[in-house]
RNA sequence: GGGCGCGUAGCUCAGUUGGCUAGAGCACCUGGUUUACACCCAGGGGGUCACAGGUUCGAGUCCUGUCGCGCCCA
């Protein structure tokens, strides 16, 4: 028999160095591939994790080390279990966060017109460069800029998901803005082309003003703001009769196209199929009924728009009313002459007279103006009396914004190209219940929204910095473009830009011009490539093989904000391209809240910055108070939950350094007890693996840290710490440290998936050369097959008794207010006879733990089964110590 | 207005399909340096499980309603 090979304790520092452990580990795991895919192996034994390509211009989240983690705690378990994991990584850097950001840092305007100026070099601007008028560049020096920006903000995001000790293949890596996602994003939409999923039309659309952009529904936010009911005298034609409007945007007078009113309103009743007059223009407009005009709300009169909200937008639709433009794409009031056919007036030249002050002024402006001009007794639409009636009446309502934008969206008609999506509402449907979803409740989310989807996908942006629209369209003898018959590109010459590539029979002379082709500006929403991450990992259209054994990917971890856009979206492709779903699960992770269970903003100032956190408490700290919240909990950034992780740590250092330096001649695992305490093991074992197949780690956390604590190291190392030193016990003392080893070894394992760093660490001390697996996170999850060689305890309680009966003894101590090491001389356990009959196998490691000379057993039957009481303690005088 | 989630100890949270006296950590109190660990150990106090009904032999758990908080969508 061999002796057991032993750990020096005195070789190792006292305390473990976690910031110099995270360094050495990580490079190792690189140098070693350790998280590397193996392409080799089949689809069934690999397990494919889509995974959030971050914003990289947004700042560094405590959110994001939350959500990932959590992916990254469950892909480390699958690992060990023995799967091939694809875990890559991309960064969503196109699209308007990265554009922001360039303009505020550079202080710059991409302005298309501009030329390209060569090997242009511009510096940050300072706090004086600020005040200077901003700087307006050619679109590719702004895509540069933006690709600089973008490759520092790269290097920060990877940075900090390293630190957390993400398990991630970085040779897998993708940037949304790259050639072959770009590539995958323009053949993505060759494909809805070809289906006919996509069309093109001139129509309202969300707009922001500030951006000067559409978006999607799916990025617009509701915000309650204050406004003012603004109550407005309209006349009726040829008629004395009149009525009061509220609205809340008196700046569209201008642009009314009717008035509307409940067709049960008897106030209004009479009035329907005249036309009314509009103060100040005199613009004669169809006074129609609908079930949508509230009688509660205002005046329960009102008045349609082009447009004032999406109501407007629907009876414009459903009554053919006419179209009268008023705000333009920079959120601007347009020049309009009345007295034109477009914006007809019974007094043009007065009306021509008021719109005057208001052309050229934006909303807020517009409605100031508007407001005196409605005090104006001659613009009145009856007779000699000022239109506006009383003062305007505050209210406070919800308008649409942009999520990303500071002023309300505009509806404004302009060509866009959309994906066809509220025809396939009951297929999305059906697509969005075939995955799973954790929890189970967030599926309701999807399933809502889909429910309530109002728009088509709009998926082009009048930006700069993303995607091109692949496509041309050819310019009539007039220099007209036919935008119904787009010229697309092959899919072989793509990803092109069509503002500099040429559509093939074209040359580039004939650009812009009669009877050649005009090459889109438009980008695609930035939704439109991230909605493909799946099939960017596996190399959709690219590369056959590889995406039959990498999609569906098996699962897609997010937060739940973005399920309306990412998932949806990601779900709506599958769809589209291939009848399929993305991924069989979905995990959703909840939100991040400051210590306070407030919700984190910049504006509030309470956002958690996460390397503070990785300083302070270590990866593994921060990487247990992310692993100990449930899917979908909403959890506090809480510096007490950080401070457990970081003692968890600490604990598994200084019990690795105690278990590992106990020698003994090798022997099989014979004793009582600790069969008993590992037929509690093995039990853990089961229960954790059954929680991580179910997606609860959290709980496969909070069970393994329980018995670690309170069974291993409170308890069990105590009870057999002497017997694993006594030299004249050989096959006690060898299976006592046979068993500290087996369950250390197999604690480490169920812990390495939240805490890496630790586990590996303690790993590489004996263990990795003992199983030949120089990685604990490529060493087999624990199974029974760790237990197989052992017999069955004669009673699992066993250990469960003694640890009582030692307790009872301790809790004897503290009563008597001695130490938990004084010498007991002798004292009397009393219990039930069958008590005592199960404490018999644990009984002599119970009174070597509590020190005790002298034993004697006494039964009680009036004690509960399994109860004990110690009676006559007499202690030993403390000894002096040396 | 509709949907979803939550409400358990001072704080942060567990609590499977209903089943012993409702748990953990932190905080608090008392005691203890014991050659793995004071980032530790032992012991202790602390709860009308939001409220009101109901189903059941039995409810923190299931049903109905009410109140409060949060989120999503109108």
């Amino acid at each position: 028999m061999a002796r057991y090979k032993t750990l020096d304790p005195s070789a190792l520092p006292k305390h473990f160095d976690a910031p110099a452990a995270e360094l050495r580990w990580d490079r190792f795991w690189d140098e070693h591939g350790t998280y590397r895919w193996d392409p080799n192996r089949p689809r069934a034994e690999t397990f494919v994790v889509d995974t959030p390509p971050p914003t990289v211009s947004g700042a560094l989240h405590i959110g994001h080390v939350f959500s990932y983690t959590h992916a990254d705690v469950m892909v480390r378990q699958k690992r060990m279990a023995g799967m091939n994991i694809f875990y890559p990584i991309g960064w969503d850097d196109n699209g308007l966060p990265t554009e922001r950001r360039v303009q505020n840092l550079f202080h710059v305007r991409c302005d298309p017109q501009q030329p390209y100026e060569q090997g242009l070099e511009i510096e940050p601007a300072s706090a004086k460069g600020r005040k200077q008028p901003v700087r307006l560049i050619s679109r590719p020096n702004f895509i540069e800029l933006c690709e600089r920006v973008t490759a520092e903000d790269e290097q920060a995001f990877e940075g900090m998901f390293r630190r957390v000790g993400l398990s991630v293949d970085w040779t897998q890596t993708y940037e949304t803005i790259g050639k072959w996602p770009r590539q995958l994003a323009q053949l993505s939409f060759l494909d809805l082309a070809k289906k006919g999923h996509l069309y093109n039309t001139d129509a309202p659309t969300m707009w922001d003003v500030d951006f000067q952009t559409a978006v999607a529904q799916a990025e617009t936010v509701d915000r309650m703001t204050t406004g003012a009911f603004h109550h407005i005298e309209f006349g009726v034609e040829d008629s004395d009769r009149s009525f009061v409007i509220a609205t809340t945007r008196p700046e569209l007078l201008p642009a009314c196209v009717g008035v509307t009113a409940h067709p049960d309103d008897e106030r209004y009743r009479d009035l329907f199929g005249k036309n009314a007059v509009t103060p100040l223009f005199r613009v004669p407009v169809p006074i129609f009924p609908s079930e949508l005009a509230d009688p509660e709300k205002g005046s329960g009169i009102l008045m349609v728009c082009t447009f004032g909200d999406q109501t407007d937008l629907e009876w414009w639709r459903a009554e053919g009313l006419v179209l009268r433009q008023l705000i333009g794409r920079n959120g601007r009031l347009a020049e309009v002459s009345f007295g034109s056919e477009a914006f007809p007036s019974a007094d043009a030249d007065a009306a021509n007279r008021y719109y005057a002050g208001l052309a050229g002024k934006n909303v807020t402006q517009a409605r100031a103006a508007i407001v005196e001009l409605l005090r104006d007794a001659d613009g009145g639409a009856t007779g000699n009396r000022a239109s506006l009636q009383g003062e305007p009446e505050p209210i406070e309502h919800s308008v649409k914004f942009y999520e990303k934008g500071d002023r309300p969206l505009e509806l404004v008609p302009t060509r866009q190209w959309f994906v066809r999506l509220l025809d396939k509402k009951h297929a999305l449907l059906s697509k969005g219940a075939e995955v799973k979803w954790h929890p189970e409740f967030m599926g309701i989310r999807y399933r809502d929204w889909t429910d309530n989807l109002s728009f088509d996908w709009c998926v082009s942006r009048q930006r700069f910095f993303g995607v091109p629209i692949p496509v041309w369209y050819p310019l009539d003898a007039n220099g007209e473009p036919d935008h119904e018959n787009p010229i697309l590109p092959t899919a072989d010459r793509l990803p092109i830009d069509p503002t500099t590539d040429v559509p093939s029979g074209f040359d580039e002379s004939q650009r812009g011009k009669p009877g050649g082709f005009l090459g889109e500006e438009d980008i695609f929403d930035t939704w439109f490539t991230s909605s493909l991450t799946p099939q960017i990992g596996s190399h959709w259209q690219l590369d056959p093989q590889r995406h039959a054994k990498l999609f569906p990917a098996d699962v897609r971890p997010q937060s739940h904000e973005i399920i309306r856009t990412w998932a949806f979206y990601t779900i709506a492709k599958a769809m589209l391209h291939e009848d399929q779903i993305p991924w069989h699960h979905v995990t959703i992770s909840g939100w991040v809240l400051d210590p306070e269970r407030k919700k984190m903003s910049k504006s509030l100032g309470n956002v958690v910055i996460p390397t503070e956190l990785l300083e302070k408490f270590t990866a593994d700290g921060v990487r247990y108070w992310a692993a100990s919240a449930r899917l979908g909990v909403d959890t506090a950034a809480d510096e007490k939950v950080f401070k457990i992780g970081k003692r968890l740590q600490t604990k598994l250092f200084n019990a690795a350094k105690f278990v590992l330096s106990q020698s003994a001649e090798e022997a099989p695992i014979t004793h009582q007890l600790d069969l008993a305490f590992l037929a509690g093991l093995k039990d853990l074992v089961a229960r954790a693996t059954f929680c991580c197949d179910e997606f609860n780690h959290a709980q496969a956390l909070q069970e393994t840290e329980s018995f670690f604590w309170s069974h291993f190291t409170d308890t069990y190392i105590e009870l057999a710490k002497v017997r694993a030193r006594d030299e004249g016990d050989p096959s006690g003392q060898g299976s006592a440290v046979a068993t500290l080893r087996l369950a250390l070894n197999v604690l480490l394992r169920l812990f390495a998936p939240v805490l890496p760093y630790i586990t590996e660490e303690v790993w590489s001390w004996l263990f990795a050369q003992q199983t030949g697996s120089a990685s604990i996170h490529r060493a087999a999850w624990p199974s029974e097959a760790d237990f197989a060689d052992l017999p069955a305890p004669a009673d699992a309680s066993s250990f469960a008794i003694a640890a009582d009966c030692w307790s009872a003894i301790n809790k004897a101590k503290a009563d008597a207010e001695v130490s938990m090491g004084r010498e007991v001389e002798s004292l009397t356990i009393v219990a039930r006879s069958s008590t005592l009959a199960r404490l018999a196998p644990g009984l002599s490691d119970v009174l070597l733990a509590a020190r005790c000379h002298a034993h004697e057993l006494a039964e009680d039957t009036t004690l509960d089964d399994g109860a004990f009481a110690i009676r006559d303690a007499t202690f030993a005088e403390k000894t002096a110590k040396a």
